[in-house]
DNA sequence: TGCAAAATAGCACGATCGTTCGTTTTATTT
DNA sequence: AAATAAAACGAACGATCGTGCTATTTTGCA
């Protein structure tokens, strides 16, 4: 249930009854070291991929006994998959809440594609989930890879709405195909990051901004220039 | 000493005296063996990964004992290493050698790329070594990361070389930058990549051959329609 | 055909992995 | 402060990993 998937309905997350507006706040001791752990691998696994986090790494990170860090989670696979939702989280927080300032059209696609760009730069030190995640489990059915695949989804899908609303508002052509934008917006995005943080070829920022300006001069409408 | 790096000098890689022109078919069995574990190495790491390869599931591909299979490398390191040799040998046979038979300029790119998606469309399913290996070594210094990265930049200099060959010809416009359209070319294959096997959206070879046509469209000059 | 060399097998090692279980310590509530 | 629940620990498990040894088998050449 997230900002993004845009839901209409109404987060009733405990099943204890209803307190008073202030206990949110309120977090148990378990709570919050659960939350410092999973934000230790978070920092973790964005470094050396969702396989790569060990339980036992992670408990020596957190100078916790490799037992008391797994009865958090009960398992590995809900170990990784309370870090893609915080991933996530941290993703729509940084990147897709600030573009809402910012008006329908292309002016929040360019907010957005900015936003993008400043956590992907961001990213090439300390690398990104939805990348390493995708090639750790290509072909890996299972929950994680549904946890992943779920949220990039959810992402992109956002990416395509804000493309359609700016066709709509006419600052895109009107045969323009805004998959297609999407798909090559992507792309940049990916070349990036590869030749940026594993090939370490400079300049790479640049052809990314570069690539989005052409995209928009290929696909803008006259009257948006 | 590859054919992609066009090398001038002579590869004597035998130390040997040299053998009559014949000679290089002979393969004692050892040789032939290390090839087919090579051969099933490289089936497995498409799949799983570089890091995933374990010599013990690839002794039991190959029905050997794992110290038979280990003996032949002295190493994993050196395994991973020749699975990566291997990788970019098909590589360049099948996507860079079949292009230098087009006339210098456009039609040796349009080539280039052409050859790229077919091998592409088949790694939807079979993986890329290119791709997963980058994740996987991102931050990992070493021989392993070292080859990788060599293949890779030695394959992207090759698409820059056409490129400006192209430009040379005319085919592309002056103020064009070879480098910028390389990376939005990089970027169309790793979305198409990324899409197609990971998230399963269909359609993304035509986008991906859509977004090249239009790279086309905005860098080639007006003669060359 | 015999013999040296190369190739393969077998076994064991230390390390690390995720996970389980019983116990002990720490928090929270009564 | 006593009682109860939650959290963290410590040790052990079976499995798998890469790698190092020493036999044993197979191969290729004289």
């Amino acid at each position: 249930m997230t900002v993004l998937e845009l839901s209409t309905k109404i987060d009733r997350s405990s099943p204890q009854p209803v307190r008073d507006a202030v206990v949110q706040k309120i977090q148990h001791k378990g709570q919050q070291t659960k939350a410092a752990i999973v934000d230790a691998a978070l920092g973790l696994a964005t470094q050396i991929g969702l396989e790569g986090l060990s339980i036992g790494a992670l408990a020596e990170v957190m100078r916790m006994s490799k037992s008391g860090v797994f009865a958090h989670f009960g398992s590995r696979e809900e170990l990784q998959i309370s870090v893609i939702r915080e991933y996530f989280a941290r993703f729509e927080e940084e990147v897709f809440i600030p573009s809402l300032s910012e008006a329908r059209g292309l002016p929040r696609v360019e907010q957005l594609f900015q936003n993008w760009m400043r956590r992907t730069s961001v990213e090439i030190d300390s690398g990104c989930l939805f990348i390493s995640g995708a090639v750790e489990f290509d072909d890996r059915p299972g929950p994680v890879r549904d946890a992943l695949a779920g949220s990039v989804k959810t992402w992109l899908a956002a990416i395509f709405k804000a493309l359609v609303q700016a066709q709509d508002a006419g600052h895109l052509q009107r045969d323009a195909d805004p998959h297609q934008m999407a798909f090559e917006i992507h792309g940049l995005i990916l070349a990036l990051h590869y030749e940026a943080r594993f090939l370490k070829t400079p300049g790479s920022i640049a052809r990314a901004n570069t690539g989005f300006a052409n995209i928009l001069a290929r696909y803008g409408s006259a009257s948006a220039a």
